[in-house]
DNA sequence: ATACGGAGATTAATCGTTTAATCATTGCGT
DNA sequence: ACGCAATGATTAAACGATTAATCTCCGTAT
């Protein structure tokens, strides 16, 4: 009983004219020899028709799903819907569909994500990488996103150069004492950011680093960041290393009555959503999602079609970091004056 | 020039064991009659192979592509990551994949990504329509998750009674003059959680409503939403229609130096990232995703196997709204006594 | 002895598309 | 006229999996 397809098909529309349905093919296809007259009346009637190609048998036939995955370990990440959307424009714009797979942070179910976008015929596939995990070449050409000093690492946003326009634009402001913020010391991402700060900041300037996760796992999730005594210790400056932390950071000295950016200064990551919305407006760099999606997708294409798309590969690309955006808002400032040590 | 594909099929196994095709997939499947032993030995001989079937093969003979589609025609909404995870999930499990496409809110590209998701053939598909966006039938069924108020919706959260809980909550706390604020008035959701908070105000309670868009075009975006004026008129507590906007109108009232909560009580919706770790947390109601999900896929599933997949279909549930879950925290308090009128 | 039944396997058709190979027709140069 | 090439179309063979139909034994009942 093979389900009986309502939709019209290349053999319906050729019957249907009387020709064959290789020249129909040809004819849609543009490849073989058709006359122009008879390739213009399969056009019409296919789109009378409303004919659309059954990928399935393309892809049999070809060997090419048309289908790339997308595979993000940490989903819960904020910054997924930008990526998200980049990446499916650019592979839409390539001609190709885009399958997602959570692994929903575990490793071992990362591993059989991968697995299962394999099986559906993935031709290649993008990979986030949650955390450091290293990734090892699946059954498909793979292009990862993460930073320039992961291994094997695609294309990402130049984080180092990112943080060293925050740190360049807080020493111009005049502050003097800095503190990191950061959620996790084992992340790849957060690491190059941390280093990047610091070869923004100018002799005689001071920072430190404060992990959230550390200071959560002693004192309990959700607890004060302690910041309004960093303040008193001198700190004028708090660089998160990513807008959720500045949030934090910034809802919690406001709560305490210190006022944003006139007595201290809040700078973030990522360009968020809800960065520009809030009081004040919370100053950030960006990351050209577009271009690094861009990037990712046009070279797994380019690896798929010199070395197919069976072999495990880690792709590379000529641009391995993308420069990210300095963004002004209204949450930095110049360092109060009097403040300064 | 059919590409070779490198990986072992049917007819590998099968010549390699000196068996048919068919008795090979027999075994594999379970489905025909195929001797114990045999069966066994074929299986063995798969995995060692790893044999991974061709979904292009399969699809294209069985007609099912083991595939749905989730159309996000507002991919910026940071309830995004929380819904897809909930999707996928619920979609993997049911031993589906799951095609993503982002119609960026424009209303001709929802249609085109609708069409391109069917071209790749989708079984069925997800749609969470933007904006009161009418989703016109598809080639195929479709899942609508909005709001139990929007026509051929299939599921979604209890909007209506989380606004309810939320008022409750407000007039249990002594709260007399409400401000709700939103982002669209246009939005269906929106409306129902207004409704709903409306509901559960007892009464001598007094509530209005604030439109941020429409401020927006007066004003300029990134305005501020002059709450503090609304504070001195002696509203005590502001129910956000979102999260976002509840840090917006959180965020603006720490920046005028207004308490919160003890001045003035905030209130948001869906629990997005940030609300656990902001200062002072927010109490937010919270749609369980997992369960919707569930339902909304179970729902599609079952009318894909009674309907087929090729007929365009609004998918029914039996249950349409999913309770809502208060989840009370820190940006809500008393009332203040010395400020009710 | 013959027919029957059933288990265990194979044959072959089919899904829809692509494409190399082939065939038929016509025009054109010598 | 005859061969040759170009053009326009057809034939047929895949791609890989599924499945209805068929075939082959072999044991057993009549």
């Amino acid at each position: 009983m093979p389900p009986t397809r309502p939709g019209p098909n290349l053999s319906r529309i050729a019957t249907s004219l009387g020709v064959s349905v290789a020249t129909v093919s040809n004819a849609l296809s543009g490849k073989g020899r058709v006359s122009e007259q008879l390739a213009e009346r399969i056009k019409e009637h296919a789109a009378e028709l409303g004919y659309v190609p059954s990928q399935a048998g393309r892809a049999l036939r070809t060997g090419r799903s048309g289908v790339l995955g997308l595979v993000l370990p940490d989903i819960a990440n904020p910054l997924f819907p930008k990526l998200a959307q980049a990446i499916e424009f650019a592979a839409t714009a390539a001609g190709y569909g885009v399958l997602i797979a959570d692994s929903r942070g575990d490793v071992a179910t990362q591993t059989e994500a991968i697995n299962r976008l394999v099986e559906r015929g993935v031709e290649g596939m993008v990979i986030i990488p949650r955390r450091a995990t290293r990734i090892s070449a699946a059954a498909c050409p793979v292009a990862v996103i993460d930073t320039a000093s992961t291994p094997g690492n695609t294309v990402a946003a130049d984080h180092m150069q990112g943080g060293w326009v925050i740190g360049n634009h807080l020493a111009e402001l005049g502050h003097r004492r800095i503190l990191i913020i950061g959620n996790n010391p084992g992340s790849n991402v957060q690491n190059d950011r941390v280093g990047g700060i610091r070869s923004g900041l100018r002799p005689g300037m001071s920072s430190a680093t404060l992990w959230i996760e550390t200071l959560e796992r002693q004192s309990g999730s959700g607890c004060s960041l302690g910041l309004a005594e960093k303040v008193r210790e001198g700190y004028t400056a708090f660089a998160a290393l990513s807008d959720l932390q500045a949030l934090r950071a910034l809802t919690e000295l406001q709560r305490d009555g210190i006022d944003v950016p006139s007595v201290a200064s809040v700078t973030g990551f990522d360009d968020l959503i809800w960065s520009p919305v809030i009081t004040p407006s919370l100053t950030t760099v960006a990351m050209d999602m577009h271009t690094i999606a861009e990037i990712a997708i046009s070279s797994l294409l380019q690896t798929i079609q010199t070395r197919g798309s069976r072999e495990g590969v880690l792709v590379e690309s000529e641009t391995d970091r993308v420069p990210m955006q300095l963004i002004v808002r209204q949450s930095s400032g110049p360092a109060d004056p009097t403040r300064i040590s």
